[in-house]
DNA sequence: GTCTGGCACTCTTCACATCCGAGTGCCAGC
DNA sequence: GCTGGCACTCGGATGTGAAGAGTGCCAGAC
């Protein structure tokens, strides 16, 4: 168990190096923050939080930094979410409060964090499964095709082509328009599967076949898991990295494109609550070095998506974490409000 | 007017500066290119380009490089488009024939783009002045809520809410979903402005304020400018920019992030034939060391957007415009078969 | 026991000097 | 108009040395 001086050390470690990007030393540290005690017993210290794993030093004759371990102690125990100014607050509602589609929140909600943060930002689109239905509706737009229309409480519409194994009527049409959306609107797509199981059996046999395919596309729809888009930016941010360019920032941006893997890594953050996944706690290689902050959000009480920071594993945590919260809570509240 | 020779020198220089990245020296010309003449000649040649303004050297005891004039030159008069291979058509085709929509056309396309050019790819979604209606549907969400949806020939689906001003009933909505439909239907988006004019006559005095709410409802959604999205990939083949990085890199990615940026760069580009943009000819400074290969794409004879490709000046323009343009003519296939 | 000051030691970093070679420009000659 | 030769320039690589930051350890003080 370490001491509490120990802990403080470690906290001031942290804190300097995410300052000044440096390795920080044993002198240094008693100067900039009133320890108490002297260089040398900071020394006694730092070698044992180093025999902890805690930091590490670059090179002998070096300072120490802080290792993943090390930023895992300090985010769990050592540091708390610091809250946004009332200049901040009001700066989110505003920006915001413009957005006049889901499309055009997103891309706001991406820009903001990215601003406020200074890092990379990513947000993922509402999901289809955990929302609830607003309405579906059937375009006939040839005698053998549909477009099935979804639209979502969040404002996410999706469509897909239904190609018909028979013509279906303009009567039929409208019929099974109206039966669909008295079964599953206000619904949660989650329930749509059950919904609408013994609904071809209402309809005549010349047009069942039809029925069911268009029920299966939709169910296709929700259970397709390529349907997860996100949005990335600030990535230019990503040139405030380090000092050894391009080993680093490559893999970063690879990794950004391929989405399937931010993807994964948010759906396995928790699902409630803030995440913090630190260096090599993300299984992905190409992100060894980075930390993610996400969290759920939703217009409810329940997430109906993450967003989320990707930043070097040397970041504000504690003003990070407060960015991402903040965003997330006014996120939910507009689309609740939409 | 140069020599024939002196625009031979040229070509090679270029050729081996964008295959080596390095300062090009006569020695090195004269073993590479069999050019029939002594270096020495070749430096007489150098000197004579250098006047002209085409290459210059980055120090004195250094090799030349191209100028942006000089690949100016390069592109207009000494090199071809070159023709991509069958097996690399085959492989377009196969990429881009599993779409199943249109934000799936997209996304695919620019990874292909990427990929071939390995460089940074944007692609333009189809515009919505350009394309024609396939249909316009309206719903009613609530008693006074409307929403509009607009589905384009290409694919493109847009929606928007519209607030009435009064209640208006089931009968009038169907009324005008069939009125606007046979108007629009199959009309290209910008003749819709002409052909709704008059659609408020049509009906009561209570309903006409809503009409006309839909209607402006609808010619804003096309003339809004910022419904022009884009969408960009391959960023992380600028690591492979220069050997500078951060300077370099930085001002592209934010660049690249201002969606306004690169749209009014598109739209600069000539409405029809690829267009090349070198080097300052770029108006926006962060891409003054950038080239961007562009090309109008289209489902009938017609451009309804633009797609390209952003890299350093220092490219393979043959080769570059090759890919440009074969990825263009097959995204144009797929949308005129969806 | 714990903290402290002192001291020797290790390494990195930076400045400065040097050397090497690629590439040039120019000139005289073919 | 082309070529070979030659002096010159300058950037990049290499090497050396001094400076400085930081460490680890130890003996002594509280």
């Amino acid at each position: 168990m370490l001491s509490e001086r120990r802990l403080q050390v470690l906290r001031a470690i942290v804190q300097d190096y995410v300052g000044t990007e440096e390795p920080v030393g044993s002198k240094a540290l008693t100067e900039r923050h009133n320890l108490g005690v002297s260089p040398a017993t900071v020394r006694n210290d730092m070698a044992a939080l180093e025999d902890e794993g805690y930091i590490a030093q670059p090179h002998t004759s070096a300072g120490r930094i802080p290792t993943d371990k090390g930023y895992r102690l300090f985010v769990d125990k050592l540091a708390g979410v610091k809250p946004m100014t009332g200049p901040e607050r009001r700066a989110i509602q505003n920006f915001l409060d413009g957005a006049v589609d889901l499309d055009d929140v997103v891309a706001r909600t991406v820009r903001l964090l990215a601003q406020l943060t200074r890092q990379v930002a990513v947000v993922q689109y509402p999901s289809l499964t955990r929302s609830t239905v607003r309405h579906v509706e059937l375009l006939s737009l040839a005698p053998a095709r549909l477009m099935l229309v979804l639209i979502t409480d969040t404002g996410r519409v999706e469509q897909r082509m239904v190609d018909c194994p028979a013509p279906f009527g303009e009567s039929s049409l409208a019929d099974l328009r109206a039966r669909l959306n008295s079964r599953v609107a206000g619904r949660r797509f989650s329930d749509v599967p059950r919904l609408v199981e013994d609904l071809p059996e209402a309809f005549e046999a010349e047009d069942r076949g039809t029925v069911t395919m268009v029920l299966s596309t939709l169910l296709e729809t929700l259970v397709e898991e390529n349907e997860e888009r996100l949005m990335i930016g600030g990535t230019a941010n990503l040139t405030r990295f380090g000092h050894d360019f391009p080993l680093t920032i490559r893999p970063v941006l690879e990794a950004l494109e391929e989405q399937v893997v931010l993807l994964k890594l948010l759906g396995e953050a928790g699902d409630s609550g803030m995440t913090v996944r630190i260096g090599h706690e993300i299984a992905h290689e190409g992100l060894n070095s980075t930390s993610v902050v996400s969290v759920g959000y939703g217009s409810g009480g329940e997430a109906v998506a993450k967003l989320g920071v990707v930043g070097p594993t040397r970041m504000d945590y504690p003003g990070t974490m407060g960015a991402v919260r903040a965003v997330a809570r006014y996120v939910g509240q507009i689309l609740a409000e939409s």
